[in-house]
DNA sequence: CCTCATAGACAGACCTGTATGTATTTGCAA
DNA sequence: TTGCAAATACATACAGGTCTGTCTATGAGG
């Protein structure tokens, strides 16, 4: 038989996963596993064996299973911001409309049937303050961090006479949609929240200096 | 040496643990283990251990720890209604500041140090629709459900002409600061979201049939 | 030949749940 | 109050499984 044993191995969108280098078969065949199913309850053995992949080949490519888990949580930054930016960059929008344009980011993931979450709340609740896995609680510091930041850009424009509070707010309603969206699988959540948004930013606008911004 | 046991074991708070029953002492070690670890990661010996107890003891009480967990989640279940009860049924609150009222809820627990988010949203990390643990995630959702239906019991009174979207607009904002709370630590969350809730309920209540319910 | 991946056994630690035997507490009766 | 039996809890060993990570040996391709 000259069939590779890899052959038959799919990933959850249909997509050819033998075609993939064997590192970015494991990443995401572990991406795809972390988010469904909890990162604690999904074993190397698990990953190795639906990736394709042999032992040492994995731990070739990740020393560690903290590794891994460090390099999955990167990948969804690096996607989910990508996903930010190209909503919030999207060509003719007022800075208003750039902050609102964050909710329309969630609506395509709220309505896969494959969502379960904000990957990042997901990972404080299993790595929190008391784990002792350094690289993976910097990593999930660092979204937030990172989201935090983000949002704040987009709200700076606005000149409002507070602007962080502004900024925790709109990120309460985007984060409070993930666990909305999570709990009840309804997208209507998305539509809900920037207008929310929108009368809370317009309301902050009308004491700040300078409302011509609007 | 005429001393028991167990006379040294003591809970986070310092409160006497070996004074309870054992029943109350691993479900209360069992508490405070799960909500500072997780679920997972927390072992049926280290529970055992902590609450010095027997282990055949802990399964006459706890069939198994699939068990134990969903006695935690309704535990949780019970405390946190009970605060939000108590906020929201104080004397001469208006209808609106009954709503506003589940934000004062938060203040105290946002300033307590062993803060670390909200139990369920936690739960439906380790054990979302893919889990094998009917008991558990029932807990979850029932928690969900409940949350939702006090919510949409303290707007009904509003009488606006889109409830609903009030509903997950406010529980976005209270789940929505549980996060922030978790992630940066700063209860200045609580007024934030206690004021955007009030701007986006007066914003309801102007295009609603009885604005001077406000 | 040489590099890379595969295949699979293995060690040591940890997990849940069970079994066995001993000690302590409790309820009740005298 | 004292005595005793039943219920409850304790301590510990163990089985069977899973976990991470290591090791050895084999095969395919440039």
């Amino acid at each position: 038989m000259e069939t590779r044993g890899m052959l038959e191995f799919v990933d959850v969108e249909g997509q050819p996963l033998n075609a993939l280098a064997p590192r970015e078969r494991i990443l995401k065949t572990a991406s795809d596993l972390f988010y469904r199913f909890s990162i604690h309850s999904v074993g190397i053995d698990r990953i190795i064996a639906e990736s394709g992949v042999a032992k040492m080949t994995f731990y070739k490519h990740f020393p560690s299973k903290a590794d891994l888990i460090a390099t999955y949580l990167r990948y969804k930054t690096d996607t989910w911001f990508q996903m930010l930016a190209t909503s919030t960059e999207r060509a003719g929008l007022s800075p208003l409309e750039r902050v609102l344009a964050i909710f329309d980011a969630l609506e395509e993931p709220f309505r896969a049937p494959s969502f379960r979450g904000c990957p990042f709340v997901k990972g404080l609740a299993e790595f929190g303050p008391e784990a002792n896995s350094p690289d993976v609680q910097a990593t999930i510091a660092a979204y937030f961090k990172g989201l935090h930041g983000f949002a704040a850009s987009l709200i700076e424009p606005l000149a409002l006479s507070k602007p962080e509070r502004a900024v925790i707010q709109i990120l309460s309603l985007f984060q409070g949609a993930m666990v909305i969206a999570q709990s009840t699988r309804d997208p209507a959540i998305v539509e809900a929240n920037r207008d929310a948004a929108r009368v809370l930013l317009e309301d902050a606008l009308i004491t700040s200096p300078e409302p011509e911004l609007r």
